[in-house]
DNA sequence: ACGGCTCGGGG
DNA sequence: GTGTACGAGCCGT
């Protein structure tokens, strides 16, 4: 089994694939050339470029027509970049742009992790010596935790008398043990949280610095938001960005993303206190210990989640895991196709080039329907969805940009007016129906085995599949076209309004609806009927499209398009499009929103909620909550010379910079907002933990632009408005009672 | 409604 | 590394 691929050589490259079967092996190829496509030119043109390995004729297809091309070859993988300038004056070049390393796989069909996965995975973090912001130049490593599947440790050097530290004299020896360690476990799996970001970078200075011997070499690719940090001869994988893709969080702390995936919490020491932990020595010095051990325990956590379906995907599409496990779903799709059309002889299309990207990026197209849903709240709903909508409506119809504009096949013309041909095969098409014939087969090997990993592969297909609509609308898509994901939603519209059409006539009461699925009010629990709806639905639809069971809600709250709650019959939340996410809102506003979802959801009672509303702003105008409860908080992400928009957060940094405070790129700027007139921004005060505040918040503010806006997302369902949800002195309603 | 700006994880 | 991100959310118009 392959888990890596690198290739090394200074004139000649030479091909390393990392092995493991049992025993851990390097297999090393020298005998495979990089090599580029030309179309209309000729080999003697070509020749004329000096530094040119070879040229020659070759037959392919190219948009599926058979083509005359010349494969030019180099010496060298980076001459490709160095001579494509001059040999783009020559006709059109093709396939230019491909890592050394991804071709090889793809040329000699090779898949990685294609058999057994038992990779040995280490998990470490690293705590800095970090009293502002922290700078790898200046401030020192103090910990370097580390763990395994059998155990975890901690290498520090300061004493910590805990049976899981182990105690050296200097950050070098720490440095030197963690690479004797990283030996001894001999691990092919180094998994990291933000590890291409920090950790990594953070180690290769600290080793520069302080002149440390690194048996481990550390290559830095792409600088700034894009780093990724590969270390040769292992597989690094940062959870961070898989996190970001696998779940849907307010934040992706690791903490949160630990507790999300265990169900448990683990202990924060902030990072601007953990220099006073480590100062103070002692009780708090244990803690920082454990807090180290506990973060590497919790990547080694998240990891054993998600890597599985990391290799699964790697194994499908043919790429390393470290490039899967930090591409997007349309950059795996694209890779995927690479590889079927060098299977098939055709020539891959370019990447947008020049302004291309920017004009794709910039179009737009009508997406899916979304039924504007009957507001308020609703009982013993009936959930049904398509089945792989977007994948089965592409295969029905044929959609690719192959087929795309035939005179053949009339009936076959799209809502949005392209006509696509089924008397020919599409690229797309038929890789998708693999896609899904092979999922099915997986799925029936289930029925028969445990065997975990099937579980994995099933998903890893769906994810793929589920995938190819969007790559068709993905501006840096190598088979992008416009057409075919235009197309693919007005099919999709098409569908979903007949199915609400048919619901209607039948005298089913449909909700809501949303791209793949409908929402149809039961008279009590009895679903019997949405059952029969079902049946007849299925057999009025295309082959390969089918309308599903999808669950019953006891109850569920409309707001508006996109944003619902539902609770199931097992009790269960589940809210789309109502919960406040970003950390520009003050807990008071967070906690109150869910306190109102609750009360509805659970206890149907929205007069309850608007009751508990009123409390809250009473409270915030008696001045009785927690100061913790309105504390604003945003990172500062550039000098602050360099901002356009002068937030709040901004605003009051440049007051603390002016004062002498230490506030760089990078700091976290807690504030709260105080009473007067005029901006916002000109009435925050910074909050520091503990400190009592010298002057009065502002409750009008928490009020109006906080806890309001915050629960009317939710209030305006049942026909609230703002003025009835806060507490007045005077009863304005009672007044009204007697005219 | 739309477009431009800002942010994220790590210490 | 023969490749330079990206999508969500807010604010001002
Ligand atoms: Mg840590």
């Amino acid at each position: 089994m392959i888990y890596d691929c690198d290739y090394i050589g200074r004139d000649h490259a030479i091909i390393r694939l990392f092995c493991k079967n049992g025993e851990k092996h390097v297999d090393y190829d020298e005998n495979f050339l990089p090599y580029i496509y030309g179309i209309g030119c000729t080999c003697q043109d070509i020749s004329r470029v000096q530094g040119i390995k070879e040229c020659e004729p070759v037959s392919r297809t190219f948009k599926g027509e058979n083509v005359d091309a010349v494969k030019i070859l180099f010496h060298f993988p980076k001459d490709v970049p160095l001579y494509r300038e001059e040999l783009r004056s020559y006709g059109k070049i093709y396939e230019h742009d491909i890592p050394f390393a991804r071709r090889y796989l793809i040329d000699n069909d090779i898949y990685p992790m294609s058999d057994g996965h038992d990779l040995k995975v280490l998990a470490f973090d690293i705590e800095t010596y970090t009293e502002t912001y922290p700078d790898s130049r200046k401030d020192p490593i103090i910990m370097i935790s580390l763990a395994t599947s059998e155990k975890s440790a901690v290498i520090t050097y300061k004493h910590v008398e805990k049976e899981y530290v182990e105690v050296v004299e200097n950050e070098v020896q720490m440095l030197t043990r963690f690479f004797e360690l990283i030996k001894e476990i001999d691990p092919e799996v180094l998994v990291t949280y933000n590890g291409d970001n920090f950790d990594l970078p953070y180690i290769l200075e600290r080793v520069r610095v302080l002149k440390v011997e690194c048996p481990l070499e550390f290559r830095i690719l792409g600088r700034g938001a894009t780093t990724k940090v590969r270390v040769p001869g292992f597989c690094h994988i940062d959870l961070f960005p898989i996190s970001k893709r696998l779940l849907n969080l307010t934040s992706y702390t690791l903490e949160a993303v630990y507790q999300e995936i265990t169900g448990k919490c683990k202990s924060k020491i902030r990072g601007d206190l953990i220099s006073t932990y480590w100062d103070r020595g002692g009780e708090p010095l244990e803690q920082l210990a454990d807090y180290a051990r506990e973060d590497a325990e919790a990547a080694l956590a998240i990891g054993e989640k998600f890597l599985p379906l990391q290799y699964a995907l790697s194994r499908i599409v043919g790429q390393t895991p470290f490039d899967i496990s930090r591409a997007s779903s349309s950059a795996m799709v694209d890779w995927l196709l690479l590889r079927e059309a060098h299977k098939r002889g055709e020539v891959a299309p370019n990447q947008p080039h020049g302004g291309e990207y920017e004009k794709r990026a910039s179009q737009s197209y009508e997406g899916a329907y979304v039924l504007e849903p009957e507001k308020g709240l609703h009982e013993n709903l009936v959930q049904l969805d398509f089945r792989s909508l977007y994948p089965s409506i592409i295969i029905t119809h044929n959609i690719d940009p192959l087929t795309l504009g035939c005179e053949c096949c009339e009936n076959n013309t799209s809502p949005a007016g392209y006509t696509f041909c089924l008397n020919k095969k599409g690229f797309i098409p038929e890789i998708l129906k693999t896609l899904l014939s092979e999922r099915a087969k997986v799925k029936q090997q289930m029925k028969k085995s445990d065997d975990r990993m099937l579980e994995f592969q099933q998903w890893a297909l769906k994810i793929l599949a589920n995938s190819f609509y969007g790559y068709m609308g993905y501006p840096r898509a190598r088979w992008y076209s416009l057409e075919c994901a235009e197309s693919t939603t007005a099919w999709g519209r098409m569908y979903l309004k007949q199915i609400i059409d048919m619901a209607r006539k039948e005298d089913l009461k449909v909700i809501y609806g949303d791209t793949d699925s409908v929402f149809i009010k039961m008279k009590d629990s009895n679903v019997e009927r949405a059952l029969r709806f079902l049946e007849t639905v299925n057999t009025s639809l295309p082959e390969s499209m089918e309308l599903e069971f999808e669950g019953f809600y006891p109850r569920g709250l409309f707001v508006t398009k996109k944003k619902y709650a539902l609770l199931d019959d097992k009790g269960t939340f589940i809210t789309k499009g109502l919960e406040i996410v970003r950390r520009d809102w003050a807990d008071i506003a967070k906690k109150t929103q869910q306190e109102v979802l609750e009360i509805i959801l659970r206890e149907g009672s929205p007069q309850k909620a608007a009751q508990v509303v009123e409390e809250v702003t009473c409270k915030l105008k008696q001045r009785q909550v927690n100061l913790e409860d309105l504390v604003l908080y945003t990172r500062l992400t550039m000098p602050l010379s360099q901002y356009k928009q002068i937030g709040p957060h901004v605003q009051i940094a440049q007051k603390m910079k002016q004062r002498g405070e230490d506030v760089g790129v990078g700091s976290t700027i807690a504030y709260i907002v105080k009473e007067g007139r005029g901006l916002i921004r000109d009435r925050v005060v910074p909050y520091q933990e503990g400190e009592p505040l010298n002057v009065q918040y502002d409750a009008d503010y928490y009020i109006e632009n906080q806890v309001i806006p915050a629960v009317m997302r939710i209030m305006t369902a049942f026909g609230f408005k703002k003025e009835d949800l806060i507490y007045q002195r005077t009863e304005q309603m009672s007044l009204e009672k007697w005219f």
